[in-house]
RNA sequence: GUCUUGUUAGCUCAGCUGGUAGAGCACGUCACUUUUAAUGAUGUGGCCGAUGGUUCGAAUCCAUCACAGGACACCA
């Protein structure tokens, strides 16, 4: 039963002696001719002027009440809305006959959303304010605010309420511009490039490009089972064998796996596919592009990150069996030798799988050894052909791919290769794939026929990269749960939601 | 999935080893024309997350469940 509660009852009967006299409570009337921000700018000349003040100016703002302080026949009232915050400054007596005392005084409160006209002058403690001569209401909100002070910190409540967070939580609205940008900027950065701007299919019939379980869902027209894209990658390709020499895409994966502070279930990459280029390129690209997104959002090239600094003028890169020994401090006549590695494994209290190949217990040395210590941007090159499914071989070292991942304040941001584009070869890592997930391993990757068909027609050889956004954006915003850089982060549904679906 | 901590008024939080529920903010009423979390006076406000159990008596102890935070596991 909605509006039970007596704060809303009792709003809900302000709203009622609004209407009684006229007043419309969600009226949409707005006749706004400036931001507060804007106003607030225009106006910082008015500390000069005489008695601090200037009648001739007349600005229309409009915004939320968040604090209200009455003194009888005079009030202070700051709104704000998306720019900023405004103090304004209400009398009885500039108002028209009976309006401050029957209506704003009793019906107007902390959480309406107000227009107010009038002209800017400097308060005694100096804050330039709005002397109001019109005061209208636009949006009466009927559930009350919470607190002025501490606002609201319950992260529960602050994530399925989000609207209620962005009300109250100026920097968690910073955070999602900040986003905003991150995503606009590397739009911009691609498409300068010459990069196209692609959609792929977020539904398909395999869910291929990556090791990871899918979303199940059902197309009833064709009774097939469709799956939630876990990467776009494959379609990508098969634009670059289409002959588009550089696309990108920045949208949705989907992957039905644990939730924690640095996954969920939906997540945004950017992807980008560019022909006749390697993955030596892309570690250049993908260094233009820090340094472009550091230009624009003007950060300090030494982030702080947690109690971490990190150096964003310092890329380093290493391949990774050198970085096991170099950084991990893991014997180099170890990481070679599976026998080895699996004993060394077990002399550190940690699981050895022995159904692992070589490239896989290299990669359970990485993250266990490795992964953390990469504080200042470090690509990690020469993946082992066995982790890499995707990934063309290095001409020297058939063991190795040209691969790298790129790792900041120890975690994973971005992953690239240059392509495998030997259909033949691709196959048959499909197959071992394939043999993988007979064995037991339910997240190698599926078998794609018809992508291999398409690389059967010659894909050019292309470099490709992908790099997870809301990690990104955490590093960019000092953010350390993946659910602060998401609007709506995914969460249980209430007992009560589930009862009356 | 495991461990762990939490859930008390609209919000932020107290409530000790069981004895009929507390504060601040917000809200109501009164006063106040330069305040900055305005101030002073006064009042209203609770299924103590849910369900069982122990007990003469449970917000408090126990069990189960729900949701959340954190850690771990899983996840390139």
């Amino acid at each position: 039963m909605p509006f039970t509660n007596k704060f809303i009852q009792q709003r809900i009967q302000k709203a009622e002696l609004l209407k009684q006299d006229g007043i419309n409570p969600f009226s949409n009337d707005s006749k706004r001719n400036t931001t507060i921000q804007k106003y607030l700018n225009v106006n910082s000349d008015i500390e000069e002027k005489e008695n601090k003040r200037d009648e001739n100016r007349h600005y229309i703002v409009s915004g939320r009440i968040k604090f209200l302080r009455v003194m009888g026949k005079a009030s202070f009232v700051k709104i704000e809305d998306e720019s900023g915050m405004l103090q304004i400054y209400v009398t009885r007596d500039n108002l028209p006959e009976g309006f401050y005392n029957n209506h704003f005084k009793k019906n107007i409160e902390v959480g309406d959303i107000i227009e107010v006209g009038g002209f800017p002058f400097v308060t005694g403690h100096g804050e330039l304010s709005l002397h109001v001569s019109e005061l209208k209401l636009l949006t009466k909100a009927i559930a009350p605010l919470p607190e002025k002070f501490h606002g609201i910190t319950d992260k529960e409540v602050r994530y399925r309420k989000r609207y209620l967070d962005l009300i109250m939580n100026a920097e968690v609205r910073k955070t999602f511009q900040t986003r905003s940008k991150v995503i606009s900027l590397t739009r911009r950065f691609f498409e300068d490039k010459g990069f196209l701007e692609v959609e792929t299919p977020m539904m398909h019939p395999i869910a291929g490009g990556a090791n990871a379980k899918p979303f199940v869902t059902h197309h009833n027209a064709l009774g097939i089972d469709r799956y939630l894209r876990i990467a776009p990658e494959l379609y990508l390709k098969r634009l670059i064998v289409g002959g588009f020499e550089a696309v990108f895409e920045i949208n949705r994966n989907f992957r039905n796996e644990g939730m924690d502070a640095t996954h969920n279930p939906e997540f945004t990459s950017i992807e980008f596919y560019w022909a006749y280029k390697t993955y030596k390129d892309l570690i250049e690209i993908t260094k233009e592009y820090f340094a472009y997104l550091f230009e624009h959002l003007n950060l300090p090239t030494l982030l702080p990150y947690g109690d971490m600094e990190v150096n964003f003028d310092n890329f380093n890169e290493i391949p990774l069996i050198e970085s096991l020994s170099s950084i991990g401090g893991v014997d180099a006549d170890i990481v070679n030798d599976k026998e080895k590695i699996l004993a060394f494994l077990t002399s550190k209290g940690l699981e050895a799988n022995s159904a692992m190949n070589l490239g896989q217990l290299q990669g359970e040395l990485f993250d266990e050894f490795v992964e953390e210590k990469l504080i200042d941007p470090t690509f990690i090159t020469e993946y082992p052909v066995e982790i890499s499914p995707l990934a063309r071989r290095s001409d020297e070292n058939p063991e190795i791919t040209e691969r790298f991942e790129l790792f900041i304040a120890g975690r994973e941001i971005a992953n690239a290769f240059s392509e495998l584009n030997d259909p033949i070869d691709q196959l048959s890592r499909f197959e071992g794939q394939m043999a993988a997930k007979d064995s037991g391993d339910d997240e190698a990757h599926e078998m794609d026929k018809d992508f291999v068909e398409a690389l059967s027609y010659g894909m050019a050889p292309t470099a490709g990269q992908g790099i997870g956004i809301d990690r990104l954006v955490m590093l960019l915003t000092n953010e350390h749960s993946i659910r602060d850089v998401l609007l709506f982060p995914a969460m249980k549904p209430l007992m009560q939601e589930v009862q009356e679906i």
